[in-house]
DNA sequence: AACTAAGTTCCATTATTTGGAAATAGGGGT
DNA sequence: ACCCCTATTTCCAAATAATGGAACTTAGTT
């Protein structure tokens, strides 16, 4: 037996689909989706008909395209309240962006990658879209690389087995080897920094969020460019960013947030 | 023909679990939902099971409860870029809100509900998530009655037969009489007020995004509480407000933004 | 009108879901 | 330890829903 992979029914099907649809990230048509599918022209139709009964999709008459629905939008509220650490570190990152004048990120590993939940950005609003809900790599990101760093062993090389190593600039890390190296000088340190590995010009410093038992809840970090700081004035962060991991912890552990298990 | 209630198969049960989940709102146990769900036992049991493989929802082993899982959360977000006005609307509402100074909210109508997609505040720092995707009611806001205001009449009775009409505060609406008789008045002058009607001391002035063929698209508002703005003060912002939403209709066209039927 | 590509429906076969009932796991309490 | 009560999980034959090849419809082209 064993259904190792993928597969509950029809479900996992449909969910298939509506996963399909959004990674393509824009309004598709049937056809080009049916080119991609792994299922049948017949069978594909109809899981996209119940996706839009449900509204987990929405169908443009005009364009014959489908894109994700609204629906989700109000699901994911929910879903972020209740299951991202973000609602209980609210006042923490609000007092520590005030502080320190910079971007701060909050994550949580989600099968392998970097899910960001909050984020706060004193100046300028400006930039991208919102990024809760934005998925990054793990490998090559300041909170990535936290985070990994005091995973035990099993869960990291699930992880591990994850990344794509992509070499984003000429500082992304890109074999397993060098990633290993980097994950023990960082739990040594207790803080990862991003030194410009996914993009150009964007460094960070970065520290783990901890359960009282130590396992990995999140990471924070806080972000900069090269044109603003060095990795040197990065580092007068460390204490605010440690205290307030500290502190995001053991709130956490208050509310009983669960240990997960990326 | 005409499937009048629900029911797409497995699929559409295991989204109504999904959604009852969501709904409570916090952590629930399998015995708690299958008091109040519709689905025998076993059925339930395996619907849950196969929400979890699929990672729509989590589970607290210790506490034996089922949430949200982070997988809607990277959804929404996808969701939210594609198929929200949010995007389109982005420059336009950050200068709105540079301008005025004061909150705005940019709101879509959503199976009767007003679904806030994006906010900004000028004065604190953005928090996302925690407002878009809530959910508000349409016939006690601001925007929820700019929105109605400008549907056509089979539209309108559709979404003001999803109202509860429940009286929130002195001031709400609570009949359809009173409501429509108001929404007249709104056609007639372009804009909306929320009179304390969902929220004692918060007040708002509102505006319908109209697309070029004149269908309801989204709504916008500028909101505020009594103890800095009269509704007269709130008046002044009429013109920017119009203008705004004017602009974002304009662009939604551009982008093939689709004209909903709600 | 004939051709083509895209989207939709049909329906006999096959595979999944169903749900009552029984088995199992967890607590307390005595 | 034992029993009892409750919550959760598993089983399995019957019932139902999903499947997908093929046929059909629609819209756009030559």
């Amino acid at each position: 037996m064993a259904a190792e992979k993928r597969g509950d029914g029809t479900v996992g099907k449909a969910l298939d689909v509506l996963n399909e649809v959004a990674e393509i990230g824009s309004p598709v048509r049937f056809s080009s989706l049916l080119k991609t599918s792994k299922y049948p022209k017949a069978t594909l139709y109809r899981l996209l008909q119940t996706l839009l009964n449900q509204d987990m999709l929405s169908y443009n008459d005009e364009e014959q395209t489908y894109k994700l629905g609204l629906k989700l939008v109000r699901m994911a509220h929910a879903a972020w309240l209740q299951s991202s650490l973000a609602p209980i570190a609210l006042p923490f990152i609000d007092e520590l962006s005030d502080k320190v004048g910079e971007t701060v990120h909050l994550a949580q590993l989600d099968n392998g990658q970097v899910l960001y939940v909050d984020k706060r950005n004193p100046s300028s609003p400006i930039e991208m879209y919102s990024q809760a809900g934005k998925v990054g790599p793990a490998y090559c990101t300041g909170v990535g690389k936290a985070m990994m760093a005091f995973l035990d062993e099993e869960s990291l090389s699930r992880v591990i087995s994850k990344q794509a190593f992509f070499k984003y600039t000429d500082f992304t890390i890109t074999s397993e080897k060098a990633l290993r190296k980097e994950l023990t000088t960082i739990k040594k340190q207790g803080i990862a920094f991003d030194k410009q590995e996914h993009e150009v010009k964007i460094i960070c410093i970065s520290s783990p969020i901890l359960s009282a038992k130590g396992r990995v809840i999140g990471g924070l970090s806080i972000t900069s460019s090269i044109d603003i700081h060095s990795l040197e004035s990065l580092q007068e962060f460390k204490p605010q960013l440690l205290k307030t991991s500290e502190l995001i912890g053991k709130e956490a552990g208050a509310w009983n947030f669960p240990e997960q298990n990326n």
